[in-house]
Formats: C-alpha cells, sequence, structure tokens
DNA sequence: TGGAAAATGCCAAGAATTCGCAATAAGGAT
DNA sequence: ATCCTTATTGCGAATTCTTGGCATTTTCCA
C-alpha cells in the first residue's frame, strides 16, 4: 500500500476546493478529510466532537457553516437517516445508501460492486424531464442484518 | 374518469392504517391526503398552513408528531432538498426524485415512466449486503429547465 | 354502548441552526 | 517574500425548529 504524504493530501483537497471556487482552509480540509471515509455519516455535532477528539481546534458555527457551503458546491451530501437525524456523507468513491427502517443504521454500498444500473436510465430521465442530470444517488430501504433476525 | 366518494376514500385510508397498526384518526387522513398528490413536498410548516387554509383545524405538533408516525411506519418519505430544508413526499405512486442544484426544487418522475431499472439490483444488493431491502428511491440530481438555461 | 388506550393540541421547554461581528487567515498582486 | 483585499473563522446571542407535558377528546373493540 503506497504511503501518502501529508502534503500530498493537502494539495489533493486544495485542488478539489479551487474547482469549485472555494478557499483552502484547515478546517475544510479537517471536516472533508473526516468525511472521505466509508461508512461515516456524522451529524454536525458528531462531526464536531470527532475533530476535537483528534485534537482540532474548530468552533462549531464553523462546522456548521462549512458543511452548508460543502453541500452547495456538491463535495459533500446532505441527507435525513431513516429516524429523521440529519446526516452528512463525504465518502469520494461513488457509492449508495442502505437504510434501516428498525434501528436507523446506514451503510454504503459502493457503486464498483454493483452492475451500472444507473448510467443507462440518466439520459433516459433528462430526455423526458428537460432536465440536466449530473448525478444519482440510491437509498435501499429495509433491514440490517441484526435487525431482519428479529422480526 | 371515475368519481370517488370521501366515504371511499376515508375507508382507504384506514385500510392503510390499520395495516401498518395504527388507528384512523382524521389529522391522519388530511395529512396522508394532503401528501398523496404528484410534485408535492411541504416542509411541516407548509403542510399545517396548507391544512388550515382548507379549513382543517389541526395542532401544528401533531402535524409533528404524525410526519414521525407515518415516516416510521413508511406511509411517507422525509428527505431534504438541496438548500437542506426538511421536506415529506406522501404520494403513493413509486416515484423518483429530481432535484436542483440551483434552485432546490424537487420534481417527482413516474417509476412508471422509466425502464424497470432497479428491480434487478436489488437481489444483488441484498446478496452482497446481507441487508432486507424492500423498497428503493433515487434522488437525481442536477438542473432543471429554468436553472440550465442561466449558466 | 362502555371504557381502556391512543391521539390531539395548547403551550412551555429544549435542540438545532443561524447571525452579528471582531479577529484571523488565504492567496493573488507587487 | 510581503502587502493588501477579501474570505473565513469562531464566539456568544438570537432565532427557528422540534419535542414534551398534560388535560381533553377520539377511536375502536369487547
Amino acid at each position: 500500500m503506497p504511503r501518502i504524504r501529508n502534503k500530498d493530501r493537502a494539495s489533493a483537497y486544495r485542488e478539489r476546493l479551487r474547482n469549485v471556487g472555494l478557499r483552502h482552509t484547515l478546517p475544510r480540509e479537517r471536516i472533508l478529510s473526516f468525511l472521505d471515509r466509508k461508512n461515516v455519516h456524522p451529524t454536525p455535532e458528531e462531526l464536531y466532537q470527532g475533530l476535537r477528539k483528534k485534537g482540532y481546534a474548530i468552533g462549531l458555527s464553523t462546522v456548521y457553516l462549512n458543511l452548508q457551503v460543502l453541500r452547495d458546491v456538491g463535495l459533500i451530501y446532505e441527507f435525513k437517516d431513516p429516524k429523521g437525524v440529519t446526516r452528512y456523507d463525504g465518502y469520494s468513491k461513488p457509492h449508495h445508501h442502505l437504510a434501516c427502517r428498525s434501528c436507523g443504521r446506514v451503510e454504503d454500498v459502493l457503486a464498483s460492486e454493483l452492475p451500472e444500473f444507473l448510467e443507462p436510465v440518466i439520459p433516459e430521465v433528462e430526455a423526458k424531464s428537460n432536465w440536466e442530470v449530473d448525478s444519482a444517488r440510491v437509498t435501499f430501504l429495509g433491514y440490517c442484518p441484526r435487525c431482519k433476525r428479529s422480526r
């Protein structure tokens, strides 16, 4: 497994931010970095606490502000889990969500592990609706392994 | 177009509610009825005002409570629009969402107008993940006809 | 039809999110 | 490398959104 230096990581985020017209800042890099893992979907408070636990000082209002800004430019995704809790997702590999109706858990499914079922329908949707579509996300609703047993 | 009597409507809702173990009440029927239309995705406040405008007295906390209850049993769907506003969807025909990154608008796309692209992948997802999936919703992200022009 | 259990709705309480603003940091220009 | 303009941060207050307590009303089945 190739080692990635901090500088490389930083410049990768710097570029992603510049591409969407945002400045690179430490809080932003840390938020993006925190979110860019599989199955990580924190609430704003959880993200805030998570960063502090890593020893990073950051303000809660900065967290809120940046979650908004990063969502607006499409770098992260905001959603409600099945219990109605607001969560954020910044995992950069294309993926979908499994959401458990019973316990509320949300798990990622990599798009690369599934056939390409979405790509062909996007042009159809565009044609039918006259919208311009640049991405699509699926939420699969049901029961996780633990909850499906106890029913 | 066949005429549907109020009694029939009421008993249809009564049955849907009983199927999920909930009592039939007037507030519930009115909420379900309000939401069961294409392209209707109100916030709790909008739903509350909408019902009052129809002349129905209802409490705001009753609206909140029932949105939760109905979501928990799967009769309605709760989501965030691209601007981060919490909205509800109770349209009973299977459909997906188009969401505009620019203005935040959300529009429904009937599943019946698209090929059956989801059904085949659900068993695959179940196999890969070991979850039990009972439904899937797609959010297509992009730009609506109005916003795509001005870019 | 009686009555236990569930639901409603008012208002207060509590959370979550945003705002105002002074201080700081970023990054293009010099 | 340093300056200078502008964006960003982060604190605490203000606001908005959502839930809780509880007396009253409804539901529905025995």
